[in-house]
DNA sequence: TGAATTTATATCGCGCACGATACAAATGTT
DNA sequence: AACATTTGTATCGTGCGCGATATAAATTCA
């Protein structure tokens, strides 16, 4: 057997792994408030800058259009945020909070800390989740161009 | 707005969009052998070792029955690998890889330098690759007792 | 101006992830 | 032996991700 093909030298499985546990850890916190992590993850780009387009939504996540479209679609039914129909441009879409949306930013504030303390508990310090970002962001921006 | 609620200040959206980038990666790779990310996953584990149950491969993956088994399903439609159901305990599933199964491992063995020399081109050494799974696999195992 | 092209968003289909539930086989218990 | 519990796998429903396609509005260009 090929040892590049075992699971153990496998890079992307960790960062596949890891990424699925996180937003496992971030479940009980975020599921009392009915918002799963993708919908959290829009939630901070509004919270960041109100009024977006579903582009620049996507862009910033960088997902695709045919992803968030729904998504939005779904926060919008819990009266999370509206979408108002192209008032510039025809086929625009913006995005906007609602109050409940905005609301939101104050019970979710401290779910940041609550994380990065479960991670701290077996080993993670400040100092390596820095180097861990730096190199993570390496990553993302030299498969970002392909 | 509260800093901790920045995404640029946030890891999982890192392991998240890292995660989804790399699998973007392996598509063109995968693709035209008519494998998935995760269907890959475990022909790797069944590389590794063949005649595994559905709960090993499920527990090496750390994933669930209810995702694994859908997946594997598919995978023996596609003549990958064969289910054979409880001999010794009758509730056991043995999934056992088929020759075309087996054949495979060739014609991918060279994916995985494929991508780390696609990783290479922008700034991610051997060394940095080291540290990072090092970390990840701090968080993981954190994350996998809870 | 009219036709071709581009752009912004939406729709569709499929394959994961995963919580909840079901179910049958095995095990334990009285 | 009869019943309860545990275990291994499967099923169901929902929400992503994402390739492919659609569509309508804007832009470019002949």
């Amino acid at each position: 057997m090929y040892d590049q093909l075992k699971l153990d030298n496998q890079i992307c499985f960790r960062l596949y792994t890891a990424s699925r546990l996180i937003t496992q850890a971030y479940r009980p916190l975020l599921e009392p408030l009915g918002l799963t992590y993708p919908q959290y993850l829009v939630l901070m780009v509004l919270w960041e800058k109100d009024n977006q387009l579903v582009n620049d939504i996507a862009r910033r996540l960088l997902l695709d259009t045919n992803t968030i479209t729904p998504l939005l679609k779904r926060m919008e039914t819990q009266g999370l945020l509206v979408r108002t129909h192209g008032i510039v441009d025809g086929r625009q879409t913006l995005v906007s909070l609602t109050r409940k949306g905005h609301r939101l930013q104050e019970q979710v504030k401290n779910i940041p800390s609550c994380l990065s303390s479960q991670l701290a508990a077996n080993g993670l310090c400040a100092d390596d989740a820095t180097t861990l970002a730096s190199t993570i962001d390496r990553i993302i921006n030299t498969l970002k161009k392909q």
